[in-house]
DNA sequence: ATGATATAATTAACAGTGTTAAGTTAGATT
DNA sequence: AATCTAACTTAACACTGTTAATTATATCAT
């Protein structure tokens, strides 16, 4: 009986050149510019097939940033092994971040601007990859607190504070390319910088 | 001579009832769920009337960004002429942008998100309103460096290290609604403050 | 191997999109 | 009143996401 497992192998596989096709044409030509007719093209199957996979469009942009999002933790995460002090694995943290997005910029904000746009209400649920990354964020900030490296602060706030930084800073640099930003490295330092700085200082 | 100015004037109120239109229809359906008919059917006109009065549908949400960058200009400008202590004026500055851009997110968004990805390189570019926003916050930074609340940073840093802050914590506001944030106001102000305090404490 | 069956993929179609070119209407000028 | 010109509309093109009906294909039982 291995033909239906052959099947299903083959089916996922379909799924996967799929799926690879949509994210390469997102990516370089933004997910509004990108037809499935484009999509059924670059793969050599018919667009209706394409249904076959996936329910809509939007389906395929699911996809598409939960890959992303699994990117993203399995960097941060490989941080958090190679064991260090804690505020510097936070810096270090956020800078991975940062670099994350400006490496991916497109992945970046399909995941984190665009997904959230076209589907609202059902932006980081439980048990979602986004939210993994959200608790790495947690963890990192908790570290920090119980080795009394920050005062007695509120992780939470702390934490969606620390998003907040990066993301900002991340996505200007992303969208306004051509702002005459100071140097970019410098920019993310600072950044992450004076969050931390400011957290030490704070209540 | 008269029926000439009388024949400009109607047509600034058009454009003026386009824009109007194109505006309401953007904020509350999205800049992609917006079709030229629609905005025609709104106003009572046939979809190509629109033409006559802008180059295409990207010059619209151009006209729609500078109007509401006009805005903010103006509800900061307003903050500078009540005159404080400039560190207490950089911090409601930063709490008016951010309010700002969640009293008219969707404004927010097509502004400093959906405009730069449907023209890039323009993002920011000489004489523009987006120009002037941020020179405001150039000013502001100055002022609290050179009444010595800050040690001699970096204007420039310090300043675009700001808007990173305020543009994240906006952005993630709008995109993650249900997301379990801390209390709204809460994390804004930790935003702006431990921004701030980082600022002091740094070289 | 042949016929039946289930599954995969396709074609055709619908209602909608931004935009252009050609045509029409209405108001001002002579 | 006839002409001209600016304002507006109609018709069309090439595209979009998506559904329903249809065809091809590969597996199964005989």
């Amino acid at each position: 009986m291995g033909t239906k497992e052959r099947r299903a192998k083959e089916k996922k596989q379909l799924q996967q050149k799929i799926l690879l096709a949509a994210r390469e044409l997102f990516v370089s030509e933004g997910y509004e510019n990108v037809s499935m007719r484009k999509i059924a093209d670059k793969i050599e199957y018919s667009p209706t097939t394409i249904y076959l996979y996936f329910r809509d469009k939007a389906a395929l942009l699911d996809s598409v940033c939960k890959e992303t999002l699994l990117n993203l933790l399995n960097t941060l995460e490989q941080l958090k092994r190679e064991k260090r002090e804690p505020v510097e694995t936070l810096r270090k943290s956020g800078k991975a971040y940062v670099e994350f997005g400006l490496k991916y910029p497109q992945d970046y904000k399909l995941t984190f601007v665009v997904r959230p746009q076209f589907q609202k209400g059902l932006g980081l649920q439980e048990g979602s990859v986004g939210e993994k990354v959200f608790n790495y964020l947690r963890e990192m900030v908790s570290e920090c607190i119980l080795q009394k490296r920050f005062p007695q602060v509120n992780v939470e706030t702390t934490a969606q504070v620390m998003w907040a930084a990066v993301h900002g800073v991340t996505l200007l640099l992303i969208d306004f390319p051509d702002f005459p930003w100071v140097e970019k490295d410098e920019l993310i330092d600072t950044v992450i910088h004076r969050t931390i700085e400011g957290l030490k200082a704070s209540t």
